[in-house]
DNA sequence: AAATTTTACGCAAACGGTTGTGCAAACATT
DNA sequence: AATGTTTGCACAACCGTTTGCGTAAAATTT
């Protein structure tokens, strides 16, 4: 292959005669260069199609320019949508990204956050497996004095700045909307409790029924392990053969509610007039499925943009790096199954 | 904040009293460097947890370890399961991804290559957005000898290594399936002929109906523009109210699948008694609409794979640059919209 | 024992920028 | 005219690692 070095300050500094300083200095326009000499460094630099190499000036910044981006799955709508926010916010100001999966397994999520942290990113977002309950693999970033901020999956454990959902009142406001519906019987199929997004939606839910006066069952409440589509069907099927049935499902995510509306279609129960249902999320198959799923829309692009402005803010002043809690609202699409 | 300065080589070095290119032999375990030594650098360097500036190294081997990857959309099943591939191929060889979009505008395109270009990526992963008609902003990589890859959005005006799916034959069994089904006069909706997918469904679309013996007429082909459900709908309206309407549709995607079978289920159609519906991607909202959706399925995360090895064989040697193409096998995935 | 080879390490340059400091010339002030 | 100030640039150190080369000491061969 032919050989063509790159253009350096240097081979500019020696065709003009002057210093490799001066060449820095004016392709930045310092003040103590006369503007001639900008000028004639400029277009010299224009011609030859210079490039600065990043690679040294990151060193010599000790900055990558790098963030690190991790997250549980990769190919889900939800978290395309962060990554979506998190690049364009990330390239606006000039950073790129690292991006990551845990698959959900907190081995896998150590694994990771090491590499990022080797690779010396400048600041970690990360949204936190179903399985993390320690934390040294993310404190080492902050004994680094690197920032990190969590979004969506967060844990109060970790005193970073975080971005999640208000998961209780978009649960109140799924609910309720139900309830004027005239379907009071609700039932609720939720994930295990130490994941916080489930508590707050689960809270969201007690507190609709409490509110407008609905009966309230513990066992109307089924737990998820794996938030799959074949709970929804098993536990809609436990619920509609009971002794007292309800007559609206509260999912805790759209693909358990599909569970739910497959049960309830194959046993010729009639959404929404029998039996409604609510997913969470705003899955983009939602708008597809027949009857179409009401849902609880996350704006994850905009998850994406706060978390990343957070960082970088993060990044460029100390200050910034304290734990607060940003609170994005959730948006409630009502489409026929809940009528 | 605490100003704790990272371990260097140096500082090896001071502490244990031999020089720096000693430390930095023995933790590569150069042959020059005796078994204490490398022990005893090696023990140091463990028990301090020195990290390598990767700043540092990469400026010196003057490679950034960072592969750059053009789409044209984000939040798109194919493309994430693509990502997915990717991800895991580079991280594995000690790469990092530069994700960008295009959003299928050539415009961005362009800047987004202009952008990887100057941050010096190692290599780079483009889909070309369906507005792609000049290939500069893609030749300045090859003329600095930085190895390009195409995938799944490709032209042969780019002579790089490709990686497609078999869009041909993945279309003619779609299409052999149907009419083994004894639905024989099948419409298709696609896109326009300049992106090579297209073409090649197509063709594989008249081979089918030609091997079968099946009518053809060219106002059964319909083409969309922006490939949308609503695109769908409209041209299932216009197919179905024809004095000759199909009793088959085979569209390019499964977006567009999700159009025409509104319109059919709005309309009071059977499918796939009366009509069969094939789309193409298996989108994973096909598995959930109802009747659920028959497509072909691209095996995105094998592309994403493939790719990136073939990407990181060219980075290697020079020799792996020529243009090559890999043709992916697609599976058909047969559901209720036709049988 | 002298000559040769091997072993094991140190020295110093290099990568391509950035930046603090020094300094001559030009200009302004008294 | 002597002094002080500003302007515009060059010098050189520096970031942390890699690597070619040189060389004493040890090991081996004559």
């Amino acid at each position: 292959m032919t050989d063509k070095k790159k253009l350096t300050l240097k081979d500019i500094a020696k065709a003009l005669n002057i210093s490799i300083s001066t060449v820095s200095r004016a392709l930045k326009e310092h003040p103590d260069i006369s503007n001639d000499t900008i000028k004639l460094v400029k277009a010299y630099a224009e011609e030859h199609h210079y490039v600065p190499n990043l690679l040294a000036v990151n060193f010599r910044q000790n900055k990558s320019y790098n963030i690190g981006l991790i997250i549980p799955e990769l190919v889900h709508h939800f978290f395309s949508s962060v990554i979506s926010g998190v690049i364009q916010t990330a390239n606006q100001h000039g950073y790129n990204l690292m991006i990551c999966q845990s698959n959900e397994k907190l081995e896998d999520e150590i694994k990771v956050a090491n590499a990022l942290f080797t690779s010396r990113v400048d600041g970690l977002l990360i949204s936190l497996s179903n399985e993390t309950d320690r934390f040294e693999h993310l404190f080492q970033f902050l004994e680094d004095d690197i920032p990190v901020v969590q979004f969506d999956k967060i844990s109060d454990k970790l005193a970073v700045p975080s971005v999640t959902v208000d998961d209780f009142h978009g649960a109140y406001k799924a609910v309720s909307h139900m309830i004027q519906k005239g379907h009071r019987k609700i039932a609720h199929i939720r994930g295990r409790l130490i994941v916080q997004n489930a508590s707050e939606r689960c809270k969201g839910y007690e507190k609709a029924l409490e509110d407008h006066g609905c009966e309230q069952h513990a066992d109307w409440i089924k737990v998820g392990k794996d938030i799959t589509e074949e709970e929804g069907y098993t536990y809609a099927k436990e619920l509609m053969e009971s002794d007292n049935p309800p007559n609206a499902f509260f999912c805790i995510t759209d693909l358990v509610a599909l569970g739910v509306m497959k049960y309830l279609k194959d046993h010729a129960f009639k959404i929404p007039e029998d039996v409604m249902v609510m997913g969470f999320s705003n899955w983009k198959m939602a708008e597809f499925v027949t009857p179409a799923l009401s849902s609880v829309d996350q704006p994850g692009f905009l998850i994406g943009q706060k978390a990343t402005e957070l960082l970088l803010e993060s990044i460029k002043n100390d200050e910034s790096r304290m734990a607060k809690t940003v609170v994005l609202p959730t948006t409630l699409v009502i489409r026929a199954s809940t009528g």
